[in-house]
DNA sequence: AATGAATGAGAGTTCATTCAT
DNA sequence: CATGAATGAACTCTCATTCAT
């Protein structure tokens, strides 16, 4: 599945863009409060700001919605964490503030990263495995950061793992909020995880 | 909303409990397969091996098997926990052993864990409220253990995060299994983020 | 397709029985009048004597009342088709006698006998063969009838053609009667009609 | 109701004419595949070859095609029956040959046949009124010719008779093919029927 | 004259829940 | 205590028709 191949009875492709957006943004509002499963196809139209029959010109099914709303999601994480990477810029230094825009973003889109968290399974397996698809990219980006960065201490694997931990550990500010939010402000909490994640490259390091 | 408080119209304790063990086991195949959502009443009481009137002598709602399941899936995992942890034992070793056995119950219950992380969102707030009760529970455990095993190295609000690390670093591997399963064998996937871990500690140590 | 494989969630038999004849008898009247098509299944339901959600329970799909009704009225011409017919009896009298009965049939069930003709077309193929396999068998209890009563003077393509017309003749009479019960009375109708049927056999007969 | 009766805002007649061919030749296509009511009038439109806006440039309603439709398709078969009679030809040859060009235009055109027999009942009582009485002009033309061709023998009730009986003989070729062109050929079929037919009035001649 | 985006009533179907037996 | 037939609100999706461009 790719994201051309929901098909839409309207010829105008500008306006399926602009359609979809307001979709999107429609939709993401609704999904925040009650999730995918308990909106209904009509509070998703309203949301858009038009008709039932509208919105079905530019969707074929509901999940073609939350499948728009996921690619959507991602595509803004991801364009945004690459906005802060320099690929030429290897110091330590880079790569922290990278690391601390990432956990900034992530509380940013707090919404929308709880409703990947817990709408994607939801999906069907085509179009599940394009979204998917999407987050190895995003973990390619943190590797070939850490890779950058610190070019001679880690293999790999460790390398992948570390992206795999950074990456779910900026989630965890969204998707723990209940928990996390509690008891640190973002800057507590970007500082200390960053701290640790230092530590444990450096810590290894030595180690190994 | 405490587990008591799940409201049946049968009088027998006992039977209450035996019958809701059987809603339990069925939902929670069922759930696995298919989500909270896409599962139906009627496809809980026939797993559960009895009708649909009987199903709803012991529940009053489809989402109090939800809770049902997500409270026995918590206990269950706490439970499991805490049979590891000595706490007269203040070793490393001894923290490596109970952060390595947490992570091989993560590999154990995944699909369970998978549940919990998915639908514990679907609960009305005053289930959820007691259900994420329990994740702070389990925290604490793990907190206990961090400052039993690290005395003085860790400040409180440290030893927090780090027991929130571990937690969702053992349940990533089963919420993004389709991603570590491929590239790491369980043992690998515990070595690695144990030393990763352990590093973290000293490193943090070292270094403040 | 058979008739017991329309699947019901419904355990007693007898009951599904008597609620699918009350579904049939209220889709029939309803079919008569608009049609299968302009026929909502809410009205089915309604005039069924039940809420939709109840005739759900007895039917999985609105083509599954067109079915019923179709098989309901095959079954209900061949059954009092065959009561007329005595196997034994291959009197000229006799095979009138039966045609008689039968254009009378046609004109008892002249509604019944639209809506086959209308609405088979819209079963989904499957089940469009067996009910068609039904029309083979009443063709075949006339072709028999033609053969007792007339056992030398045509060949069995010949007799096969002859069932085919009494048969539509017959029907005829419901499917044209815009045209010819402006013209004629049954009885008219029926004796002009034996009448060149008899000929055509006996003319048939002396002419080769 | 009438045929130039069915409003339209445009103005030019020759390109209304133009257009409502169009119209025709795409829905019969389609009506053949799908019936009446399972074709949209979007896909009427596409297949007449312009926009679903045009397309309500020359009709008002979606019966309107349909009725557009049984009228073309009446008219051409009378213009192909009426093109074979010879009205100063009362030899018996000249009308089996009449009969049996019927036959083969009932052959040709059964598509056309079939959306008629199936659809006619759609439409609203005035249109089909309007087509019914199309079909009195055709039965008029088969009724001419046979008393034209055996001018002493019938009395005008059963000339009515044989005229109905000759119709829907030939439609039956069309409307029963399931079953009938199974077992004949298109030849063999007419021969016997023809036969039937001759037989039927020859015997019935003498013997009244 | 031609277009095609917008509309919304209404269709078929599902399923959590109830309650008489 | 257990059953399962009955219910109807609510869901997703379709499509004939309109009208501004």
């Amino acid at each position: 599945m790719q994201k051309d191949s929901i098909l839409s009875s309207i010829k105008d492709q500008s306006l399926i863009e602009k359609r979809r957006n307001q979709i999107i943004r429609g939709a993401i509002t609704l999904f925040k409060d009650k999730g995918f499963h308990r909106t209904t196809t009509r509070e998703i139209a309203k949301a858009a700001g038009f008709s039932i029959g509208t919105l079905y010109e530019y969707i074929r099914t509901k999940e073609d919605v939350l499948f728009l709303v996921c690619d959507s999601i991602y595509l803004q994480v991801r364009k945004r964490l690459e906005a802060q990477i320099d690929l030429n810029n290897s110091s330590v230094e880079h790569f922290t503030n990278v690391i601390r825009s990432y956990f900034y973003l992530m509380d940013e889109m707090q919404e929308e990263v709880l409703i990947m968290y817990q709408e994607v399974k939801s999906l069907k397996n085509e179009s599940k495995e394009y979204v998917l698809k999407k987050e190895w990219d995003m973990l390619a980006i943190l590797e070939r950061l850490i890779a950058t960065s610190f070019p001679d201490s880690l293999s790999l694997r460790k390398r992948k793992l570390l992206a795999n931990n950074i990456f779910i550990i900026g989630q965890m500010w969204a998707f723990r909020r209940w928990m996390l939010q509690k008891q640190f402000t973002l800057e507590e909490y970007t500082d200390y995880q960053i701290h640790f994640l230092m530590n444990s490259i450096k810590g290894y390091n030595e180690s190994v």
